[in-house]
DNA sequence: AATGAATGAGGTTTCATTCAT
DNA sequence: TATGAATGAAACCTCATTCAT
């Protein structure tokens, strides 16, 4: 017995906890293979997480953090608005290539259902958009972007196209998907799939 | 008792685990809720469908085959890639509006892992993908799109904005970001929301 | 549909339900199968017997009844104690090896308990023991086996053996038991055990 | 709750078990009801043995170990042929009237069929058919038995009757069967069973 | 404060029995 | 009268949660 968990410990539940929970989400995961794993008791884990649905709850909020972080330093690094789309997508194919655990759980809370949905998404989806709202705007105000867009429209375009990126990379069935469209060796062509994307989405904004 | 479950009870049945299913997904689901939600007993489920994963293969392989023959034929009655393009947003958008626990059905599958996730996506995409290729290619052959643009990987890009566009109208969490991103009156606009695509579609392939 | 079960179904159901129980016992067997393999509804197996259990006494009650007559035409056959034991003998070994099953039912009794373990003994091991007690007695009163022998016991012992017998060409276990102890090529050897059967049993009686 | 099952709290279980098993088998028996009758949850018996079969094992084990080592007891303290086979009576005898559940879970395997039989068996009747044979090898050996018996039919014949014995004292219909044989006072007459199971042996091995 | 074995509600599945046709 | 699909009680087993140590 020990005194007290330290910091790696509970980071390392929670590491343990986002595989366990990424891999076979929260009804299908078993907290007392996540306390095995971890190596501490169930009892512990219940004295940090109430409940199985809070120690989800962390690992979510975790795994989001961590996303919203890397992407966030991907936008203050860029200098316009292409080098903000293209640093976004070279954070996003990095991150969930190094992180696939953390991008499963980003997609469990795309299952869940009503009130929860509301909640999550609120939380979640709300300073993305507005921050991709803001740049296209300021892009349009700069007049680098077709009239015709609404900027809610395209940051809502932009948006799946980064999600299903992520997920490409992350979750299994996506990536095998991905293999179909793009070819088996796909996972080396990154620098290709950025670039594509963004002249895409460059003439898809009629910028020049 | 009745001699034997009607063409409607089993009809019903699987409209009601569909549902079931697409709320709580393989293991959220309880099969006593979907018979007694059916007004059958347990015992005649297991009369149909060997196990539960069997009742969840068959509401999947349904579902599938519906929104598959809904795209088809959206597919068939379009004359040019535009309309091809347009007509397969207005189906998706209808689809996925009236039959959103089919559209659920299907972004379960996005949560499988490992092999599993090989062969769904194999079975379910290939066609799709195939299909999206083609178009594309013969758009390009014909002088119609922009030459530096890869035919599978725009095929890529469309099948993730439409597939977005399913869970949007289809899901819980995905239909609350969407109103995030759109406004919350976001499905009265359906009309909007595809000229908006097709405009954004049409000016990434750089058509004319 | 059908008019009325023929003598013939009738009896193929019962050699079904025997061979079923006789494998698997009362609570192993499963009515469906045993009326899926009779070609028969299960609905007429409960016409004709109440539940399960009554099948299987149905299938008991004809097993021991041959079981019986054939062990009774040896016994009619023989013209002295001697050749009794030896027909006795010889009819248990030919039996059990072309009714498996019937002895197998046989065997399944010896699994209950309590109350019904009281009618079963009372109802299948009165008429045997009696006659065989009534054979050594007279032998005894004779003067053909050793004075010190209680009949009750020496019938004992000898119904002993041949329910032993018995078991041992008609159950597995107890036929891989016998292979054991004498050999693998045992069943070939059918004569060589009747004899030695029947010299053990004379020397045991002190027979001259 | 309790910290850990206790020694004795898990020999109660195999009782418990082993009586539910002896009298019902292993189809009849019930999880919930050795649970309850053990004062444990059924989840505590799965954390011991994985199913309900593994359980039966454990009982049948514990059950042939015990028998085993009391036979094995009685060989040792034997001087020669005649008291080993004295000694194995008495002591199957007392252990047969002592443990009637233990006797009763041998008594079931009796009932398995194919491979199972095999394996059970050749585990369980080697050890004994060998060291019978022995015995009486040496004994014709010896000049102390007629010449014309084959060892292993003799052995054969010796441990019919010693299993007989068994399932005599220890299973319900066996023991009803007995006392139609040899009156409703035998548990009483247990000398005089012995004395007339060895005389009747050695008459019948023509021992002098 | 941590442990981890025990708990037992709850879910899946089976199958003896029923009864509408 | 026979049918055989439907019934649903009951059994096995799991695993989130508790709590004695």
């Amino acid at each position: 017995m020990q005194r007290k968990l330290t910091e790696e410990q509970q980071k390392h539940i929670i590491d343990v906890a986002t595989k366990e929970f990424g891999e076979k989400g929260l009804d299908g995961a078993n907290i007392n293979i996540i306390a095995k794993q971890s190596d501490v008791s169930v009892g512990v884990i219940y004295k940090y997480y109430s409940n199985k649905e809070e120690l989800f709850s962390a690992c979510l909020s975790k795994s989001l953090s961590h996303l919203g972080e890397t992407l966030q330093e991907a936008v203050s690094d860029a200098v316009d608005f292409e080098t903000t789309m293209s640093y976004l997508i070279s954070a996003a194919i990095a991150f969930s290539k190094n992180h696939k655990n953390e991008i499963r759980m980003y997609h469990w809370i795309t299952t869940v259902s009503d009130e929860k949905a509301k909640e999550y998404a609120t939380e979640i989806e709300a300073t993305s958009s507005k921050l991709y709202k803001e740049l296209i705007s300021k892009a349009k105000s700069d007049g680098l972007v077709h009239g015709d867009m609404d900027p809610g429209v395209f940051a809502f375009f932009f948006d799946n196209l980064l999600m299903m990126l992520h997920f490409s990379y992350g979750c299994d069935y996506y990536n095998q998907r991905f293999r179909i469209y793009m070819g088996e060796d796909v996972e080396e062509k990154d620098d290709y799939v950025r670039k594509q994307l963004v002249s895409f989405l460059k003439r898809g904004l009629d910028m020049r």
